[in-house]
DNA sequence: GCCGTTTTCGGCCCGACTGTTTTCAGTCG
């Protein structure tokens, strides 16, 4: 029972008591409990060890007497209780864009629809329509919208995201009459998965704007369109929302559509208690209706007498707090970044030769790289056997010898086999500038053998770094099971650093660990994990996931200059 | 059910849009 399990039984408990009608801030507080176990750094069965359910922000006695005994009997009898009430099918009805709690309650109840089969059935033959209150235009919405995805399993990563959007908005760029164009939401925050994309504009023209937007190439179907608010699906299935407001409204409106939820939430209502009401137009004075407009953000944020918060930061993580306090950090930039230190080439799985990726390296202003081809012992990714590292250890000092202000590091990305032993001798690690060590197999052990392994892995002094420390894959393979707490420990210990490794599909450590493990005194390192010289542009989302676990240049081992990396690492002398 | 720089009781973010209604409830972000 992790984080992820006892987080999805809170939101059904939640779920359930929606449908039953309860309350809506009762419904509120177990989403608000599950959301806050979800992101929670820590395993919750040690917090809950120790007794301190009750100091995670948003669950109270209750809620921590409930996870209690969900821990310790693997059942909640709340839970049992409300599940008897409703078929399993009934909560499904939720999943469907649209359907809320009150009409899944009233179609189960006056109609005993029990599956999303049986919902489409009833709204096929009029017997929805028939319900009083509803009519044929509900039946056909929720005849359209049963065709489209389920709405909380439908988001894709950043990396597939990003690209999409750029495209779009030069599209739009290059058109349409713009004075301004950016992105909101969960993208502008940099967000590991999105659900739709948000942009907003400001324009002399939005008519044309619109017009422009909803007839592009990439639009399969037009949602909404009018002067101020059009949304498109494109032909990849992304929902795109342009928002075009005057420019005096602009910064008001963009704090409002950047989000994150709990981050306004938190921040209207410690604005209400000063008297204030926020909303997307501006700030308003309760007691007078005043309201004034903001062309920017900063001066929004400074109305209310707070520091800037970066978008990465508005979490509801502390971060209001923080900027009234004047005491956000300052954050880790791309510009911080001097090397990379997980780098591939053609001597295993990566695509080109050693010199283009220094090339690449080069190019992006870098004054280090390490080639971390793999290890071959199990045979993965074409990895080197220690003949031919020695081979490449060879190679690489003579390419680095030949080079002018830029340092090549011999470097291995080693596997840790099942029993935390690694896949080459001591001896041969020792000749090594840098070692970083990763698993990539075994995903299924015991939460104690995949630590234990882990340990023993950053316990060997030749390791300089783990690499995507919990082997998830973004919708295609959940973290193996481990304790991080006690990893974030033992490198903190050994000063061993931890990736946090850039590629899209991974962003792992993801950033409410990456925090942790900063709070705890570990030293991270943010790489690429490069295959081909295109992927050092990935650095872009690592350095996101940083900056949304707060973390500054000092916390990054490649912010170092080379003069002082050698002194951290067992690099050989040149 | 949670929470406290007014509060241990009485609040709980805010608005747009839709569809069904003659003033509002439900859903969404």
């Amino acid at each position: 029972m992790n984080n992820a399990d006892v987080a999805a039984t809170l939101s059904e408990v939640a779920a359930l008591l929606d449908l039953k009608n309860e309350s809506g801030f009762k419904v509120r507080a177990y989403y608000n409990a599950a959301r806050a176990v979800d992101g929670l750094a820590e395993e919750i069965r040690d917090v809950a060890a120790r007794g301190s359910l009750k100091n995670i922000k948003g669950v109270g006695s209750s809620t921590a007497e409930r996870i209690d005994e969900l821990l310790q009997t693997g059942s909640m009898k709340y839970l049992e209780s409300l599940r008897s009430e409703f078929p399993s099918g009934v909560r499904d009805l939720l999943g469907v864009p649209g359907v809320g709690p009150s009409l899944a309650r009233r179609v189960y109840q006056e109609l005993g629809v029990e599956s999303v089969e049986q919902l489409r059935e009833a709204s096929e033959d009029g017997r929805l329509a028939a319900l009083s209150g509803l009519g044929e235009k509900t039946a056909q919405n929720v005849l359209r919208n049963l065709s489209r995805a389920n709405k909380r399993e439908s988001r894709i990563s950043l990396g597939k995201a990003l690209p999409v959007v750029e495209e779009l908005m030069q599209a739009l760029e290059n058109k349409a009459p713009l004075r301004q164009l950016t992105t909101a939401g969960s993208l502008r925050r940099w967000a590991p998965t999105i659900g739709d994309i948000d942009l907003m504009a400001t324009s002399v023209d939005p008519d044309r704007v619109m017009e422009v937007f909803v007839s592009l190439p990439q639009v399969s179907q037009v949602l909404a369109h009018g002067s101020t608010k059009s949304a498109i699906l494109t032909d990849n299935g992304l929902q795109v929302d342009l928002r075009i407001v005057p420019d005096e409204s602009f910064g008001a409106l963009l704090q409002h559509f950047t989000g994150s939820k709990d981050h306004n939430i938190e921040l209207r209502e410690y604005s209400l208690h000063r008297g204030l009401s926020l909303n997307e137009y501006g700030i308003a004075e309760v007691e007078t209706g005043q309201r004034r407009t903001f062309d920017d953000e900063h001066a929004f944020y400074e109305a209310l007498e707070m520091a800037y918060i970066e978008p990465e930061l508005r979490q509801g993580a502390g971060e209001i707090a923080a900027a009234r306090a004047r005491s956000l950090p300052d954050l880790v930039t791309t510009r911080d970044i001097r090397g990379d230190l997980h780098a591939h080439s053609e001597w295993s799985d990566g695509s080109v030769p050693i010199e283009s990726m220094v090339e690449a390296a080069r190019a992006r202003g870098y004054e280090y790289m390490a080639i971390t081809d793999h290890s071959g012992g199990i045979g993965l990714a074409g990895g080197l056997n220690p003949e031919r590292l020695l081979e490449q250890i060879g190679y690489i000092r003579r390419l680095d010898a030949s080079l002018e202000g830029f340092r090549l590091l011999s470097g291995s990305e080693v596997d840790i086999k099942r029993d935390g032993s690694l896949d080459f001798p001591d001896e041969l690690l020792a000749q090594l500038d840098w070692v970083i060590a990763s698993v990539h197999s075994g995903f299924t052990q015991t939460r104690e053998q995949m630590t234990d392994r882990i340990i023993r892995a950053i316990e060997n002094p030749h390791v300089d770094a783990i690499a995507h420390p919990t082997g998830r894959l973004i919708g295609r393979r959940e973290p193996y099971e481990v304790d991080l707490e006690r990893v974030f420990e033992t490198a903190a210990r050994t000063g061993t650093a931890l990736e946090i490794n850039s590629f899209p599909d991974r962003l792992d450590l993801v950033d409410t660990h990456a925090r942790r493990a900063r709070e705890l005194g570990v030293m991270l390192v943010v790489n690429t994990d490069a295959h081909s010289p295109l992927h050092l542009d990935n650095i872009i989302y690592g350095i996101a996931m940083a900056r949304r676990a707060w973390v500054e240049p000092e916390g990054v081992l490649n912010t170092l200059p080379f003069s002082e990396l050698r002194a951290q690492i067992s690099c050989v002398e040149r």
